[in-house]
DNA sequence: CCTGTCCTTCGCCCGGCGGCGAAGCGCCGA
DNA sequence: TCGGCGCTTCGCCGCCGGGCGAAGGACAGG
């Protein structure tokens, strides 16, 4: 545990609209420049710079800077954890002032880089209960059965081992339960990308900070998931 | 999902050095009152009022009159999971900053009012690994293996059943993996403390907000919960 | 009823943060 | 080499939020 300075420290830089917009947006997995980010939030380019800088400072976003261009993501998957988190209890404590677009989010969505919401908890529950994945010291590793299963379903095991974290658990805050993130949840949302067994449903309005973040399941990718894992759509 | 204004209404609850070490008091499940919660923010009473009259309004405390003393307590389990998870990602962003009593804190600790740490973690592996509990929509459900060995243990099914959420997942910070929650999680900490398998740690120094969330497993404990759940020290 | 204790409300000050416009710097393309 | 563009830095202002001291309710005990 931090101390509570440094607890708070950390809360601060989340504390702010623009902010929080700016982090939202980021969910979605992908790199924005400041310019895109500024617009996310509504605020000029100067006020968006200091914002970027602040949370580069605290370890919440990391920089790529491409010619003209910087572009910004999420630092990492524990960043990506905690806004699902915090997410959850801004839910959970003020329920009234849900976001619109809420139920069709919960159904299928990327938190990061991995699957979230029933979609998410279902993979989760579905790796456990055919048990392709056991628990371990911090985490999970894939059983034999699960390195037939997953290998059969098109997963690349070797990319996912060769993440900082192999396979752990992230809280999905419309579910209440975990979902899968880590190497292993980044290659099985790769995974149904690539197949199109999920494809992203397109921002209906510019600026929508949990634009790009919606899935959809294919009759396909609903076949093949229910096969292999008994995931109902 | 909430709008990110919302998000980062409930983030600047979390954001004042002050309100965090009351907050991070709170997490060991008791209720304080007003003037404690000041000693340990170190701040005096009427900026400890203005406090909690905030943190009471956003949803994340609640308070308890009693007589001339105003007790408050966390209001919620979506609250303490929430500290949990941001305090994980404090400790990951500037694992520097790690608090000196740690290393103690993750074997054992309080989280709220269930169990966290290393052996919150093994009880949520033993309880899934045993399918006492399985996975349902938005939590668990106790299994007829379940409901005969929790009985055996001295566990409170019908207390835990009468709770609002039975069984969910809590994001634990130290191990990166779900421990259990809920009314269930509630009952298994509260029959491991009263059949005194496990004791509270006296805090050292006053005024140390991690006070009174240490705890220490007993020989009884551990063999009882050993045999029980394969849960080794 | 009076006193002490606990807590809140009020009034005040100050520091910091968020916003913008203007100017500066770096990279691309012609 | 020279605009154009993206982004950052600088200077400035306004405001909100956190701190305290003093005063004002609420409650227990004698």
């Amino acid at each position: 545990m931090t101390s509570p300075a440094a607890f708070a420290a950390t809360a601060v830089l989340l504390a702010d609209p623009a902010r929080a917009a700016m982090l939202t947006a980021l969910l979605s997995g992908e790199a924005l420049t400041a310019g895109e980010l500024a617009r996310v939030a509504g605020i000029g380019a100067p006020a968006a710079s200091a914002h970027l800088g602040r949370l580069v400072e605290g370890g919440l976003i990391a920089v790529h800077p491409q010619g003209r261009h910087r572009y910004h993501r999420l630092a990492s998957e524990e960043v990506a954890a905690m806004l699902e988190t915090l997410g959850g209890l801004t839910e959970a404590v003020s329920p009234a002032r849900r976001w619109p677009h809420g139920e069709a989010f919960r159904t299928a969505r990327l938190c990061y880089d991995h699957l979230a919401g029933r979609l998410g908890v279902a993979l989760h529950a579905g790796l456990t209960g055919r048990s392709w994945i056991a628990p371990t010291a911090g985490g999970w590793v894939v059983t034999a059965a699960g390195e037939v299963g997953l290998a059969a379903m098109g997963v690349d095991l070797d990319a996912a081992r060769a993440a900082r974290r192999f396979a752990c658990d992230c809280m999905d805050w419309s579910e209440r339960r975990a979902h899968l993130a880590g190497g292993l949840g980044r290659e099985i949302a790769a995974c149904c990308l690539r197949r199109h067994w999920l494809t992203r449903i397109p921002a209906e309005r510019e600026g929508d900070p949990l634009a790009r973040r919606r899935l959809r399941l294919t009759p396909e990718g609903a076949r093949r998931l229910g096969e292999a894992l008994g995931i109902a759509a």
